[in-house]
DNA sequence: TGTCAAAATTGGCGCGTTGTCATTTTTGAC
DNA sequence: GTCAAAAATGACAACGCGCCAATTTTGACA
């Protein structure tokens, strides 16, 4: 009914039209232009994929493209908020692995480092995205659309720490307030793991100042932050280390799932 | 024969040339640049500063800058040089502002503040310079240098740390190595404030989480860390505020006279 | 199935930028 | 004043972006 009526081709239902197979592949093309373009930025580094080689890999002409993205900043920025929506799966999927808020917050964090070793390209982008001369170009839309995309990432580790102060295992200590606690420790692990990856993946300089297991000092710094705040139970290495075991494999499936995921085109 | 011989101009000291004016100009020229592309950059965003106006600033032709740099990220990489030079320079003074390694570590943190508010060109320069597109097309000779400078900012926080080992402030508890502390510590310490200070700059949707007090956060979080591990004496929220008020403006003083400073050529 | 307007695609154009290089100019020793 | 070495110049080719008029494709209607 909705569906071939005629001989002839299609119809539409009230409300959503049914879209004929030519116009689907259209609205479709926005995801697989940026199909097109990751494993280009992943090859050959970022500022050097042109246009041209986008377009030949689709096997269309570069005006087709401008269809569909502003500019060449426009199409960094949808990868970007393609991979932090990934991140943000990553950490989603991170806060069901355990009942435990503290447990959760160790596996964000964990989460993070899988991210960036499943999906380096993603990481990447990301960084590159963050930069002013492409930030700039984007079009407003796409870079409000990235920004709430990363709120939601932050909601979720807001989130435990919500939880944690619930159930007891945070307390507010000194009369520092709920919203207070939070904010610091959210910046905290943010900062320290973020940070920490950042500066892993960019400063050679790390391994001549004696620093090799960049990781180990993430965990364990995240842990400090917690422990200084008497979030319980305080560390526990064992624990820590088996329940980090335990996660880690099937942090890295879900990482793997995500890239073979079919390509949800974004509201362009 | 090698010293002043004739009565028509220079001539030459053994090991080291007497230059004549011109000479000396050229030689200088190489610092000129950088003096005329950093404010291109601050002005303009660093994508768009082109070689003609670099040129035009210089009162030259585009072909005589590539006399002194092989392309444009080599000018980059330059100013990253003499910018983290500088931010060394407020390291290195910072830990000059007090006798106690605690102190020491925390003037360091505030000199990387500082460096951020008064310098936030050199800043966001040395950001851009770390990304690859910059970081590959630059001269493998400038890249090593830029990582000494690194180096020798990492030095200045390790020196604290092992002073206070040294002194006692600081004890290995738990049987961990010196090397490990360390290294945990520097790395910490490091991203805490570079990943704190780096998302306070470039992430928008900080301040719809919440996140109100970067700078606060900050310092807080490194007091945890550092307390956590012992690190004596113990956080005092008082002696630490008076602290921190008394050293900032000198911290802020030192920054502006090494931005008078006239321009060192760096080694091309 | 043929017609035709709307929509999408094409490919060539103008512009700006980069890096090179043969030619011209400047420098400074004699 | 002469001349070779060094440096500056500016024109040139290549490239990539973004635009747009011309062309092709699509799909509704008869």
């Amino acid at each position: 009914m909705s569906a071939s009526s005629s001989s002839t081709n299609c119809s539409n239902a009230p409300g959503s039209p049914v879209l004929s197979a030519k116009q689907r592949e259209i609205r479709a093309r926005g995801g697989r232009i940026l199909d097109a373009a990751y494993p280009l930025v992943r090859e050959k580094g970022l500022a050097a994929v042109s246009m041209e080689a986008i377009a030949r890999e689709m096997q269309c002409t570069r005006g087709t493209i401008y269809n569909h993205y502003v500019n060449k900043e426009d199409i960094l920025s949808a990868l970007a908020t393609r991979s932090v929506r990934r991140r943000m799966e990553m950490f989603r999927y991170a806060v069901t692995l355990s009942d435990q808020p503290r447990e959760r917050c160790a596996a964000i964090g964990i989460a993070a480092e899988v991210y960036v070793d499943c999906l380096p390209d993603d990481f990447a982008i990301e960084q590159t995205t963050r930069h002013d001369p492409v930030w700039q170009k984007a079009s407003p839309t796409r870079r409000e659309l990235l920004a709430e995309c990363e709120q939601q990432c932050i909601n979720c580790l807001s989130g435990v720490i919500g939880a944690a102060i619930e159930s007891g295992d945070l307390t507010l200590a000194n009369g520092i307030s709920r919203q207070r606690l939070t904010e610091q420790l959210v910046f905290g692990l943010w900062s320290l793991v973020y940070g920490g990856l950042v500066l892993e993946a960019t400063s050679p300089s790390l391994g001549n100042a004696g620093i090799s297991h960049p990781r180990i000092a993430i965990r364990r710094n995240c842990n400090a932050l917690l422990d200084d705040l008497g979030w319980r139970p305080l560390y526990d290495a064992g624990a820590y280390q088996s329940f980090v075991v335990a996660i880690t494999p099937k942090l890295r499936r879900h990482a793997k799932r995500l890239l073979e995921q079919p390509a949800e085109d974004s509201p362009a």
